[in-house]
DNA sequence: GCCCAGGTATAAA
DNA sequence: TTTATACATGGG
């Protein structure tokens, strides 16, 4: 990898791909917006970014070498060898290579864990433009303004909040999920920091106290929000894997690619469902 | 109108 | 422990 810092921002190069694309709309994050010209807006740590691609070059406009080693280099996970990761785990589940072939150029995301947990409870039974609208009516009545755009709510803000403060997300039956888990994380019965680091298992079943978070959502939250890439929603997946013919991949013979494996998997399913 | 969405809580068997 | 059903809402 290679970058440096140019009038435009910061400006990638990685050997290993980043389709914009796939990796902002495959379902691991609902709030990086196309524009008309292809580039991506989102907002981070409170940070608004644009994202675009010159030929294989991904600039971030009016990223200075402090927001690149202090944020985009971990949230875009620039370090990762995700060439070496597709190879590894097409040679250890040769059934996957399709479903990795079709979607090249996804990063896995590290997001925030507060905004990753609120984001998949509200995903569960959901589809994804409905996800995405409440996540950004959510953020619009209770985040900040940050040069156009809103930041994620705080636990914080959200704890305090009754259902009917929430009317306008639409959010059905996940209001008093939502608010359940800000309550949770907010006081530190639930420590989100904290597992960056502990056992995976040890933070499925802290993230599981939560109501309306089950075994998908807590390891989508592990995966996305945690950047723990062998977490892995079995039962879930397997579901699907099943129904779409992966029935001969396990999750134990994918290992740490898991979580990446999983991505992919879902993309295509979403890719030829189309 | 109808089906169902990257699930989970709850009540039964 | 396993299986069935409701859940709020709205996209396709």
């Amino acid at each position: 990898m290679e970058y440096k810092i140019t009038q435009r921002g910061a400006e990638i190069t990685l050997s290993d791909g980043f389709d914009l694309k796939n990796t902002f709309e495959c379902g691991q994050c609902f709030r990086w917006n196309e524009n008309a010209d292809g580039s991506y807006t989102g907002i981070v740590k409170g940070k608004k970014a644009r994202v675009y691609k010159d030929g294989e070059v991904v600039v971030i406009e009016g990223s200075d070498e402090n927001d690149f080693e202090t944020l985009w280099r971990k949230y875009f996970d620039i370090d990762n060898d995700y060439n070496a990761i597709k190879k590894e785990m097409m040679r250890l589940c040769p059934q996957v290579s399709c479903a990795v072939e079709s979607t090249d150029g996804i990063r896995i995301l590290s997001q925030d864990p507060w905004e990753a947990l609120c984001s998949f409870i509200i995903s569960q039974n959901n589809n994804i433009p409905r996800i995405r609208g409440i996540v950004t009516r959510l953020c619009e009545n209770f985040g900040e303004n940050c040069d156009g755009e809103y930041s994620f709510p705080s636990a914080e803000t959200l704890a305090v909040l009754q259902p009917e403060d929430l009317s306008e997300l639409r959010a059905g039956f996940r209001t008093r999920y939502i608010i359940d888990a800000a309550g949770k994380v907010s006081r530190g019965e639930v420590c989100l920091k904290k597992m960056y680091e502990a056992p995976i298992d040890e933070c499925r079943k802290e993230l599981m106290t939560i109501t309306g978070v089950g075994v998908k959502v807590a390891e989508c939250t592990l995966l996305y929000g945690l950047h723990r890439m062998e977490a892995f929603p079995i039962d879930v997946w397997m579901k699907k894997a099943l129904a779409s013919d992966f029935s001969g991949v396990t999750p134990e013979a994918l290992g740490k690619t898991a979580g990446i494996a999983q991505q992919y998997i879902f993309h295509y399913m979403r890719v030829i469902s189309n």
